[in-house]
DNA sequence: CCACTCCGTTTCGAATCGAAACTGACTGCT
DNA sequence: AGCAGTCAGTTTCGATTCGAAACGGAGTGG
C-alpha cells in the first residue's frame, strides 16, 4: 500500500492537534483570535462585558461565547457587582492568571519586532521599579540559557 | 442618537486590535489557529511541506497560505534542498526563532493545567541536563518576580 | 412615560476553513 | 516506454465561523 513509514508511525488518534503536546493543548484552550486579548484586558483590569466589548471591538455574540468558554475552562469566574439587575464582572482564576508569562512573552516579541519607537508598555518590578525582562535560567549552572542551548526531551507524560 | 460617550471617545483608528499593544501586534502576526503550531514544528525540525501537512493535519491550502504569510513577515525563509523539481524547506529566521520564549511559556501552561501524567516534553539545559523553567527575575533585587509583583507602565512608544 | 445603561440573543450576509480532487514536475522500476 | 509513487502546491465547494446591526429585557433617573 502507498503508505510511508511516517503515515503508520503517527497514530490515528493523534489527529491534527496533538494532545501529547502541551503547546497544542494550550492553543486548543486559548488559541483563537480573541481569547488572549480578552485575557489581556482582564489582566489590565477591564472586567465588564460592555467595557470589554468597547475596548476590544469584538462582536457581542463572540464576547458572550468566549467568556462562557473561559468560565467553563475555569480560567475566569463571574462576580456579581450589583443586584437588580444582577450584573457580573469577569475575573481571572489562578488558572487564567497563570497565563501571564505567556502574555508577557508575546508582548516582548511584539516589542522587539513591531514597536519602532520602543515598547508601548514596560513591565516593572513593583518594589524597586526596575524594568523587567523574561528569561530562562538554569538553577544548576546559575546562568541564563539562550534558546540555542535548550533541548527538548520526552517527559513523564508520554513521549512524542 | 443612541450613542454613548464611550462610542465617541474610542478613536476610530483604534479599531479592534489596538496597535499600541504589543500583545495585539503579536497576535496579529501569529494569532490564528495554525501559525504557532507550524512554528512549533519548525522548531522541532519539521521543515518540509509534506511533513508539516502530515504532522499537523492542516489543510494543504491553509498550510500554503500560512507559510507564504510567515515568509512575507520575515519569520521563515525558504531553502532549496533539491533541484529538478526544485523543492524548498522552510526555516526560521531570527525573528521567527525569537518566538521561542512565547512557545515555551504556552507549553508550560499546558503542562501545568493539562498534563495529568506530567509534562509530555521537558526542556533541558544542553550543557548540564538540568530541567529548565521560565521565570522573570529582577536584575536589581536579584530575585524571582511573581506575576503579582509585576506592574505595567507606559513605555517610550506611546502610552495606552 | 421616556431616555438611557448594561448584558445579552438573534439574524443574516460575508469571510474563512477543511476535505478531497486535481495539476505538474520529477524519480524509480520493469 | 509505461506505470506507480512522491512532493508541493492549486482549485473547488460545502460547512463552519465571524461580524455588524437589530432586538430584548431588566433596571435607573428624570
Amino acid at each position: 500500500m502507498p503508505r510511508t513509514a511516517a503515515d503508520v508511525i503517527v497514530p490515528a488518534d493523534t489527529k491534527h492537534r496533538d494532545p501529547a503536546c502541551s503547546i497544542a493543548a494550550t492553543l486548543e484552550a486559548v488559541g483563537d483570535r480573541w481569547t488572549l486579548l480578552i485575557l489581556r484586558d482582564l489582566f489590565r483590569g477591564v472586567r465588564r462585558f460592555e467595557a470589554l466589548h468597547r475596548d476590544l471591538g469584538i462582536a457581542r455574540n463572540l464576547l458572550t461565547d468566549r467568556l462562557h468558554r473561559l468560565t467553563e475552562l475555569g480560567m475566569v469566574y463571574r462576580v456579581p457587582y450589583q443586584d437588580r439587575p444582577v450584573r457580573h464582572e469577569y475575573r481571572l482564576t489562578t488558572k487564567g492568571a497563570d497565563l501571564s508569562p505567556a502574555l508577557v512573552a508575546l508582548m516582548h516579541w511584539g516589542d522587539r519586532w513591531y514597536a519602532t519607537d520602543g515598547p508601548p508598555t514596560l513591565l516593572v518590578h513593583d518594589v524597586c521599579g526596575t524594568t523587567l525582562d523574561q528569561a530562562v535560567s538554569c538553577p544548576t549552572c546559575d546562568e541564563l540559557v539562550t534558546p540555542h542551548h535548550i533541548r527538548s526531551r520526552p517527559g513523564p507524560g508520554r513521549s512524542t
